[in-house]
RNA sequence: UGGGGCGUCGCCAAGCGGUAAGGCAGCGGUUUUUGGUACCGCCAUUCCCAGGUUCGAAUCCUGGCGCCCCAG
């Protein structure tokens, strides 16, 4: 078949064109430009400029393949990063790699597969798609460490059909980069990519005032009854949970952000054991199956370096919206994901909508 | 300017003559396609200042300085 290969000029993509390659398809590699160049090139380990480019075009070169380097940097811009500006803006806390995968990669590099004729679009990600009774499912990758999918349970059913994730199947890292060696990719021993692609310097608070200075502004950092504890210097650099960064010493039991009051720019706090919740409710919700119509049990993941955990769902059809009760409370950023799993599979997921202690947790 | 109390790391706080606990904050790191969580490491040669007593003091004495409280 003619495969589109979505390559970051990392090593992961890089194998994913040779194994295709190898398997004799018909391969055709593509890069997009995302970001600032000169900002980039000044970082170790980002992908989809720069340098990254560069790799791209070199592991295409190496497998003779076609390569295309697309200018997607206005629709980045507008897709990515303004909604992780925005999603701060809002005291929630963004996914950048969700929104990433939602439009640049899934939507755009996808219809760019389609127009090129091609019968599947081929990424690095980590997981799998397996064919079920009812069409193509999301499962988790083989490697538990690596897994991706909580970063894919936007896609659609659609978008499933036409993907394909070889990588999912591998025991490790260190088996991709075997494959990577043994063909000959100069990317073989490239460093992994972490944080987040387009800041540059690993400071993105400052990413964000850029673009929403009110995330920048100082406020109060209130206790749960409202009294101010301190001062912050920006609710962009806060997601609930989180322990480190505020600055406030003297207390026997250390404080986390319990939420974020983005009109009145508070933070509020209590001590870990006030932050776990038993019910949570998710917006923008996407399934793999058929959209399930009465509660039902299985497990779910809040945060991106969690195990899944039991619960019971119900999803409101009129609302769109996906009701959680968690077996066992647990903490949930609104913003980040609540991705859904029954066992391997992945059925679907939405966007954490804030809770009710948002509002009233912080009593003026 | 009578009486009482206190001054130990940014904050809280052990120590009561034997050569500075701990917690919080902070910093660094591990992990990680989101800076959460978790985990690991670092963090006062010095105890408000100056003398003195002692082999030896943050710990005892004297004098300062600075706070706090009760009286006026």
């Amino acid at each position: 078949m003619r495969v589109l290969v979505a390559m970051s000029g990392g090593v992961d993509s890089s194998v994913v064109a040779g194994l295709l390659k190898a398997e004799g398809h018909e391969v055709i590699g593509a890069t997009l430009q995302l970001y600032d160049h000169g900002a980039a090139l000044q970082k170790k380990g980002a992908c989809c400029a720069g340098q990254d480019i560069h790799d791209a075009r070199r592991v295409a070169d190496t497998l003779d393949i076609p390569h295309y380097v697309l200018d997607r940097e206005q629709r980045f811009r507008d897709a990515v990063i303004a909604d992780f500006a925005d999603t701060y803006a809002r005291g929630e806390t963004p996914i950048p790699c969700v929104r990433c995968n939602q439009s640049v990669k899934f939507q755009d590099l996808l219809g760019l597969a389609q127009d090129l004729g091609c019968d599947a679009l081929a990424t690095g990600h980590y997981v799998r798609r397996v064919e079920g009774p009812a069409g193509p499912e999301l499962h988790r990758a083989v490697d538990a460490t690596r897994d991706q999918s909580y970063f894919l349970f936007a896609t659609t059913r659609a978008q499933l059909a036409y993907c394909r994730f070889p990588l999912g199947d591998y025991a490790d890292k260190a088996a991709v980069r075997a494959v990577a060696a043994r063909l000959g990719l100069a990317v073989a021993d490239k460093p992994d990519s972490q944080d987040i692609c387009f800041v540059p310097a690993g400071r993105y608070d400052q990413v964000v005032a850029k673009l929403r200075p009110e995330t920048a502004e100082p406020g109060d950092i209130v206790d749960m009854s409202g009294r101010v504890l301190g001062q912050h210097q920006g609710i962009g650099r806060y997601t609930v949970g989180q322990g480190r960064g505020l600055g406030l010493g003297g207390s026997e039991e250390r404080l986390f952000v319990a939420a974020l009051d983005a009109p009145r720019r508070r933070i509020v706090v209590g001590p870990r054991a006030a932050l776990p919740q038993t019910s949570v409710v998710a917006g923008e919700v996407n399934w793999l199956i058929d959209p399930p119509r009465e509660s039902f049990a299985a497990q779910v993941k809040l945060r991106g370096r969690e195990a899944p955990r039991p619960a019971t769902l119900i999803f409101e059809a009129a609302s769109s919206l996906l009701r959680v009760e968690l077996a066992e409370p647990n903490i949930a950023a609104p913003g980040q994901a609540c991705v859904v799993y029954q066992g391997e599979r992945v059925l679907g997921g939405g966007f954490l909508r804030r809770a009710a202690i948002d509002s009233e947790g912080a009593a003026a």
